[in-house]
DNA sequence: ACTATTCATTACCTTTAGGAAAGTAACTAT
DNA sequence: ATAGTTACTTTCCTAAAGGTAATGAATAGT
């Protein structure tokens, strides 16, 4: 890897990449989608318990935004609505293992102390 | 690698990883502390320019208490502090660098749109 | 005595995140 | 007509993050 990155641009990525997929939510959602494939609104209000619909509501819509999942809305009785990871969320996975693999290493570190 | 985690503790490891790195600066000063070994006060307020002193004091004091960083007084003239990264760091880089990566990509990608 | 340097802390304020509770809309079943 | 389901939206509120500005403590130089 080229270490001739001045850092700026480094920097501003880490920025871009840390405001986008921190929150309390947003990996959750990420992770959960990717355990489960599609899922519907309730579906994701049950796993990701604590959650209000307000908060889910507006987390999806940022992760849509970003072009991480996609929305599906169906012609159903009453309706309901698909979500899914877009192709271009695992991108996103590399970052998940690594937070999952930290955070699993910290709980030890931390205990020990 | 194995898909056998049940998904509880490995979403809780998920939160507390993000509860730890994420927020404004965190990132930012141990990035910087990296590239440049190790730093002062002073410095590292220089290098994360924006950060205000009272931010930078409390973002180190949580660093240090999660063991990611040191913190070092020297008796010259006037005090000068070092900070440095812990050995332990190091396992924050994988997920700094696949930070890094995503952003990069997906600051192309939302350009592209 | 006065000014400068370094590493902070304190007081105060604004912005943002996020939660609780209720409401809306569209449809269905009884 | 009433009640239930699904997917939100709206309103209201609190707590936390983060910024500005001023101050403090310790020491040294002039």
């Amino acid at each position: 890897m080229s270490n001739k990155n001045i850092g700026k641009e480094t920097i501003l990525a880490l920025k871009d990449g840390i405001e986008l997929l921190s929150g309390k939510w947003k990996f959750c959602i990420l992770h959960n989608l990717q355990k489960h494939g599609t899922m519907r609104f309730k579906d994701l209000q049950e796993m990701a318990q604590g959650i209000s619909p307000k908060v889910l509501s507006k987390e999806l819509q940022e992760l849509e935004d970003n072009l991480l999942i996609s929305r599906t809305v169906n012609d159903t009785k009453p309706v309901t609505v698909f979500y899914a990871l877009t192709a271009y969320a695992k991108e996103t996975q590399e970052v998940a293992n690594a937070l999952i693999k930290f955070g699993l290493k910290h709980r030890d570190k931390i205990k020990a102390k």
